[in-house]
DNA sequence: TGAAATGTTGGGGCG
DNA sequence: ACGCCCCAACATTTC
C-alpha cells in the first residue's frame, strides 16, 4: 500500500495530466492537494482577475474530483513545509507535480525537490503545459532562439498527433483532516466587481472543452481573417484556460487535427507564440522588468504621469478604440489581441509611458495574465523585446478601428455614450464638438499625429546616443 | 502582427 | 488621334 501526493498548481484538469496519471498508476492512493502560496511567486503574485479565475477553477476541479469520490485538499502557506507535514500525516512516499517555468516557481520547485529527496521522499515532476521543454530547443549555435520564425520551424517539425493521456480510470484517495474550505483562501474580490467576468467565462476543464468546440465549429475556418476583428469572437479565447492548465496545447492540437476540418496551421502558430514566450522567459528570467534589448535602457520615456495613466486605465483617453479596449478589459477581464496591441502602442508611443505601467495593469486585470505572455507582449510593442516590432511601428488607433471595426460594432458595444453616433463620427468623435458635449465623451487627451512625431524623434535620439 | 510620404501607373476627360 | 492633366489605385520607401 503506497500513497502519493498530487500537488496541483496550474494544471487544473484530469485529462492529459501526466503527474496525476503517473501517481495513479504507481500508487494505491493519492492525496490531491492545492497549496495557496502567492508569496512564493516573487513580484508576480496573481492579480485580482487571476484570483477570481483561480477560485472558480479550483471549485470546478473540486467538483470533478468529488464526482470521482475524492476530495481536493486545500492549504495555505509555505509549500515545502506544507508538503512535509502532509507527507507525514498521509504517510505518503512521493510527491507528483507538473512543471512551471517562471523564475520564482522554478527556483522554489528545485528547492522543494531537493529537500523532499533528502528526506527520502520521492519527488517527480512532469511537463503538462508545453509541447517542448525550454531546454530542449536550441538554434544552430546551441543557444536559445531569439527570433520566432526559426523557433517555430524547429518546434513545428517535432509535433506529433500522439493521443493525450486519458483521465485516470479510478481514483482512490486517502482521507486527511486539516484542509481549508475554498472560501477561506479569500480569492474573490471583497467589492463585487466580478459580475462581468462571471457573464463572460466558465472557468474549469469543462468550460475549456466547451470553448474549444465553439471555436472549432464557428471560427476556425476563417480564423486568419476573423481573428483580427474585435467585434467578432474570431479567436479561441482559450488563453485563461491554458494559463491555469485546464486544457493543454497537446489536447487542442490533437482535437483540432482529429476533426480533419480547415487548415489549423495559422492557429497552431499562435500557440507557438505562447511556447516562444515560455522559452524566452525561461532563458532570460530578468525580462519581466529588464529590457531584453539593453539599448532601450537609454530610451527617454516621458516622466511617469499618474493622471495620464489613470485615464488610460479607465478607458477615458478620448480615443474610441483605446477606450473600448480598456473598458472591455475592465468589464470582462480580457481584451481582444488586436486591441491589446493598439492600447499598448498608444500607452508606449503616444503617451510615452514606460511599458512597465502597462504590464502591471494587465497583470492585475487580465484573467489570462501570464508572466511569459505578458512580458513578451509588452516588450514586443515597446520595441525592446526579442523579435519585437520595430519602435517606429506606431499604431494609429483610428486607422486600426476603420480597418478592423469598420462598422463600429465593437466601439458601440463598449462606448454606450457614442452608440447612436453616425459611424463616421464614431471613429473620430472630436470632429463634432456638439456630439462630445451631448454624449459626455472625452476630447482626445493627445494629438495622434503630433505625439507620433515626438515618439519617433525620441527613438531616433536613443539610437544616436 | 504599421503609417505616412513619396513614387509609379494607367484610365478618362478634354482641348 | 494625340498630348496633357488629373487623380485614384497601387507600389515603394522611410520612419
Amino acid at each position: 500500500m503506497s500513497t502519493a501526493i498530487v500537488w496541483f498548481r496550474r494544471d487544473l484538469r484530469l485529462v492529459d495530466n501526466p503527474a496525476l496519471s503517473a501517481a495513479c498508476a504507481r500508487h494505491d492512493h493519492i492525496l490531491p492537494l492545492y497549496i495557496h502560496a502567492p508569496h512564493e511567486e516573487g513580484d508576480w503574485a496573481p492579480g485580482a482577475a487571476s484570483r477570481w479565475w483561480l477560485h472558480h477553477s479550483l471549485a470546478a476541479l473540486q467538483q470533478q474530483l468529488r464526482e470521482h469520490g475524492v476530495e481536493l485538499h486545500l492549504r495555505e502557506g509555505d509549500s515545502l513545509s506544507t508538503l512535509h507535514g502532509l507527507v507525514a500525516q498521509a504517510g505518503a512516499s512521493a510527491v507528483y507535480w507538473n512543471r512551471l517555468y517562471e523564475p520564482a516557481a522554478t527556483a522554489r520547485d528545485t528547492a522543494v525537490k531537493t529537500a523532499l529527496r533528502e528526506q527520502g521522499v520521492g519527488a517527480h515532476s512532469f511537463n503538462a503545459s508545453l509541447w517542448s521543454e525550454p531546454w530542449q530547443l536550441a538554434n544552430g549555435q546551441g543557444e536559445p532562439y531569439r527570433v520566432f520564425t526559426p523557433f517555430w520551424r524547429n518546434l513545428r517539425a517535432r509535433l506529433d498527433d500522439a493521443d493525450p493521456l486519458p483521465a485516470p480510470p479510478a481514483l482512490r484517495a486517502v482521507a486527511i483532516s486539516g484542509g481549508m474550505p475554498l472560501d477561506a483562501l479569500s480569492l474573490l474580490p471583497r467589492i463585487r466587481w466580478d459580475g462581468g467576468l462571471a457573464e463572460a467565462w466558465r472557468p474549469g476543464e469543462a468550460g475549456a472543452q466547451e470553448l474549444l468546440e465553439i471555436f472549432a465549429d464557428d471560427s476556425l475556418a476563417d480564423y486568419a481573417i476573423a481573428r483580427d476583428l474585435p467585434a467578432r469572437h474570431g479567436t479561441s479565447r482559450l488563453s485563461p484556460h491554458l494559463h491555469f492548465g485546464e486544457i493543454s496545447v497537446r489536447q487542442i492540437q490533437h482535437q483540432l487535427a482529429a476533426r480533419r476540418g480547415p487548415d489549423i496551421e495559422p492557429y497552431l502558430r499562435e500557440l507557438g507564440w505562447r511556447e516562444f514566450a515560455q522559452h524566452l522567459l525561461y532563458h532570460f528570467p530578468g525580462t519581466p522588468t529588464a529590457n531584453f534589448n539593453p539599448q532601450f535602457d537609454r530610451f527617454r520615456w516621458a516622466p511617469d504621469d499618474a493622471a495620464l495613466l489613470l485615464r488610460w486605465r479607465r478607458g477615458r483617453t478620448g480615443i474610441p478604440m483605446v477606450d473600448a479596449g480598456m473598458r472591455e478589459l475592465w468589464h470582462t477581464g480580457w481584451m481582444h489581441n488586436r486591441v491589446r496591441m493598439i492600447v499598448a502602442s498608444f500607452l508606449c508611443k503616444n503617451l510615452r509611458q514606460h511599458w512597465h505601467h502597462g504590464a502591471r495593469w494587465f497583470w492585475d486585470t487580465l484573467v489570462d495574465a501570464d508572466l511569459a505572455n505578458n512580458t513578451l507582449g509588452w516588450q514586443w510593442v515597446a520595441g525592446s523585446g526579442a523579435d519585437a516590432a520595430p519602435y517606429f511601428r506606431v499604431f494609429n488607433p483610428v486607422t486600426q478601428a476603420l480597418k478592423f471595426d469598420p462598422e463600429g460594432r465593437y466601439l458601440r458595444r463598449w462606448l454606450p455614450e457614442l452608440a447612436d453616433a453616425p459611424t463616421r463620427l464614431l471613429h473620430e468623435p472630436w470632429k463634432d464638438p456638439a456630439l462630445l458635449r451631448r454624449s459626455g465623451y472625452s476630447a482626445p487627451m493627445v494629438d495622434l499625429q503630433h505625439s507620433r512625431g515626438v515618439a519617433l524623434a525620441s527613438y531616433q535620439s536613443m539610437r544616436e546616443t
